[in-house]
DNA sequence: ATTATATATGAAATCATTACAAAATATCAA
DNA sequence: TTGATATTTTGTAATGATTTCATATATAAT
């Protein structure tokens, strides 16, 4: 998706959101980054920015684009939410020593589970911890 | 494993972990429902059969069992953190009608990822959300 | 028994998220 | 443009899961 200010805010139109200035700044956030933030990180990034920002418009802002299915929800933590402009069937990892959450390109079709033949599949999560290459190297 | 105090003392133990009668009485819960139960479905189960339970030794209890690798973290939900006893790699589904939390066997053996070559993975999590055939039945 | 160590307990603190009411902004009809 | 109305944003307070911490209890060692 391209990034101009007019494609956003036809995207969100297309999606039944009105396109306020802060949700255009947030949308863009996300595709632009592609970091599957926090809310606080999106937060601290966008303050700057937009002075009057409050994190309850980042919060309430996520949840409308999740209603309205052009984010999800990714559960790499204990403790916080992150969210993925990426709507698509995908992976992640997350590396425990810098922090990054990455994608990976696996399509669910390739697992096949018959326990859940007759059973409506609404939300796909798959997701590794552990030490990305980078790092492993940096510890040598 | 065989349900007995014995078989759950010398488990523990052989885990590095002291078996009081909190910690047994908490694990036999976990291996014995199988539910993948939150810390206030485990506390509220718990509570009449030990009066004085409190429920910071429910937290306390269940974060040893994770360091010590006896039990996993089940993330399915954004405000509440699962526990599981089964440490073998295998998935979930989480019906979203009748609440219930079900076992996936997947060998993650046969998802096989280029982008994770060089990686060290310490953690897999796959699971789905929907909903089961028994609720499906049930809405027709 | 006595002392030391480990565990359990409950109250208070923390922190992410939500609820709510008021202020600001956008939309629309005239 | 103006005013009326609906929508969005904002900040504060409330909520709820989890952790911290000091004390009480239980277990182990001498």
């Amino acid at each position: 998706m391209k990034l101009n200010i007019e494609k956003i805010s036809s995207y969100l139109k297309s999606h039944d959101i009105r396109p306020s200035y802060q949700r255009m700044k947030i949308f863009e956030y996300l595709i632009v980054n592609k970091n599957h933030p926090t809310i606080d990180m999106m937060y601290k990034s966008l303050a700057p920015e937009i002075p009057t920002l409050s994190k309850t418009t980042v919060y309430n802002t996520l949840n409308l684009f999740v209603e309205k299915k052009i984010a999800i929800v990714i559960l790499v933590e204990e403790n916080e939410t992150r969210y993925d402009a990426d709507t698509s069937i995908h992976g992640h990892f997350k590396c425990d020593e810098c922090g990054q959450v990455s994608d990976l390109n696996i399509g669910m079709d390739k697992i096949n589970i018959p326990e859940l033949d007759n059973f409506q599949i609404n939300e796909h999560h798959l997701y590794f911890k552990g030490v990305c290459d980078e790092c492993l190297k940096k510890k040598k």
